[in-house]
DNA sequence: CACTGTCTCTTTACCGATAAAGACTTGACC
DNA sequence: GGTCAAGTCTTTATCGGTAAAGAGACAGTG
């Protein structure tokens, strides 16, 4: 015996295919009566419900969105704000019933998810926005949200104030009386160790914040000293404060890319035998779960990752509505506030 | 103009429709001349690639693999562990070219995914095996692996050696001379706050690690106390902790579920006055990186999240070619080892 | 009684591809 | 010159559904 087909059944009811794909996808469409036979049959026969993949090419849709996650997925899930938003996102889509379908850029033998994978929309994250893989997903024309990235025209797209966050982390530091600072951030591409500003080259979110602890030292007469990691954990942050540290005229506070830099870098200070934050101040970014439980607690640069999970996530499902309808709609950049954190982890400098 | 299709092509560059799909999904099929003309013919028109929706029906498969995670998801993607064992998992499948899609449990708006969305085979992990979902994903007759839990006849599965290694921990404490022993667990359903053994209905993990402590407990004529909580946060080790250390008699030692509640039992216990593990010893599990960072550091029972990933992706795909290839092939049982992680967490008891 | 709905089910017409087998060229080799 | 194999394309037959319009029956209405 084959495969069971909505055929397979209706043969075996003596009606037609139509009606068993009702009894199936539109109850309303047949008596109660019938759809119970069917439905019975159905069981008996071992069906399992309309085929997903003919489904979707009959319907034009298949139920499920795609996300795009710039580094090599291992490494958005070692992170935790990408964690939590990814979790944001799947508790907004559950719902809906729309499954979500994890991205990777990797290219590999041949298979370029972007392009391959069925989907009715996809939300980009922190993605480089010349990559061929957003660049197969915007020939596709299919619903886009951008998170975290240059927002594109044409293209819903939420975004943090991360360059006003990081201005008013910056100004706090100058406020307290710092005029040596050190910054610690990191990313995969590029130089690492010592770095000037012209080295970075961390996508859109690693160059907004940059700018806006500048925005804030540089009018001060503070030019920062930069060290930068591969990577975001803790033990990168411990790297690089041993580096800011260990100079001729070491910094009297530091500018983390995140909280869980800012974690290393207090460790760092501590196995240093240097005191936070009286011998060094320390502010993280993004006020994870973990930097309030920190010793001291740590100041930091608020965002709810909660608020763009949804936020992104409700974009994605009316850009999806509005295709589907047919209305284009403008596409809608949002941005969302970030708030310093004052904790403590920082304090004026000790002359 | 209508939507391009391959017959568009076809017509255009005057050749059959097979041969265009050729051009996309069997180069050597045809001269690399005309291959050549048909690509640029396409991408003139703006096509983006052979619909994926469309291939999967004639093709038979999807390009996407699903995974199911009991809880709301965004629970899974709180838990460190859970995150960990995606990443590998991704990272796994990355190289195949296989798209990896989140399945929820929600059975909302009669939208069932683990029924409804197109998938080659399934991870199952951490679920109720009675769940709606799996029962599902068992019908559609699909390649399957079961990831931590009750292992099922015909469904390869891969496993921790949790009760051994939950054994090993307790011996260690019963041999550091502990007989007043606590235990800090979590799970959503069920009762909280102080509960004797039989109230444990944590799904497979969770009595299988019970199991492996009263495994060393019971013949000591060691009866614990057990504190469980509704989440696997710190915060509630922190809040199972304190409902321990004020009974009567407080435990000398405390088993935990996890690292992160570990961490919070560590909290408790300095404040609350006590010394770690002068006053108090504390068992962590899992072996999470964070664990070697606590102060002190933490004894714990490792497990090798990388491994299991590893171990997950390659059962599903060797089953999915088994299934491709029409051989059955047995399923597999795989029970990867967890070893005791003696640190500074544990001492004897001071009398 | 004819008219108009409303229910139910059936018909017709795709959705956009792929697999497998068939047909036509060409060149090599005996 | 005939035969065979390889290389290129074309033909034929599905894959398993869904949307939208059509058709027959039965009831309510003026």
């Amino acid at each position: 015996m084959g495969r069971v087909t909505l055929q397979t059944i209706a043969d075996r009811v003596g009606v037609s295919r139509m009606t068993v794909s009702n009894a199936f996808s539109r109850p309303d469409q047949l008596s109660p009566t019938l759809r119970d036979r069917i439905l019975a049959v159905a069981d008996e026969l071992g069906y399992v419900g309309p085929d997903p993949a003919a489904r979707a090419l009959a319907r034009g849709s298949s139920g499920a969105v795609g996300i795009l996650l710039t580094e090599s997925l291992s490494g958005a899930f070692a992170d935790e704000v990408a964690t939590t938003f990814l979790g944001a996102i799947a508790d907004e889509l559950a719902p809906t019933g729309l499954g979500l379908t994890l991205l990777s850029t990797d290219t590999a033998g041949g298979v370029v998810p972007a392009r391959d994978v069925a989907m009715d929309g996809a939300l980009v994250y922190s993605c480089d926005p010349e990559s061929t893989a957003v660049d197969w997903l915007l020939r596709r024309k299919m619903p886009l949200v951008f998170i975290d990235q240059v927002p594109a025209d044409g293209v819903p797209a939420v975004n943090v104030a991360d360059r006003a966050g990081a201005r008013a982390a910056a100004q706090h530091l100058i406020d307290l009386g710092h005029r040596r600072v050190g910054i610690v951030t990191s990313g995969v591409r590029g130089r690492h160790g010592m770095v000037s500003p012209g080295d970075m080259i961390d996508g859109y979110v690693g160059s907004q914040r940059l700018s806006g602890w500048l925005d804030a030292l540089t009018p001060a007469g503070v030019s920062p000293t930069i060290a930068r990691e591969p990577h975001g954990d803790p033990e990168s942050g411990y790297q690089a404060a041993r580096l800011l540290l260990s100079a001729p005229e070491p910094p009297t506070a530091v500018l983390c890319f995140s909280d869980a830099l800012a974690q290393g870098v207090v460790s760092a200070a501590v196995d240093a035998g240097l005191r936070v934050p009286e011998d060094l101040s320390v502010v993280g970014f993004d006020d994870s779960p973990a930097a309030a439980r920190m010793r001291p607690p740590l100041t930091t640069v608020r965002q709810d990752i909660h608020a763009k999970g949804h936020a992104a996530a409700a974009a994605l499902t009316q850009a999806m509505e509005a295709a589907k309808a047919g209305t284009p709609g403008p596409a809608e950049h949002l941005c969302l506030p970030a708030e310093l954190i004052v904790r403590a982890s920082t304090a004026p400098p000790h002359v």
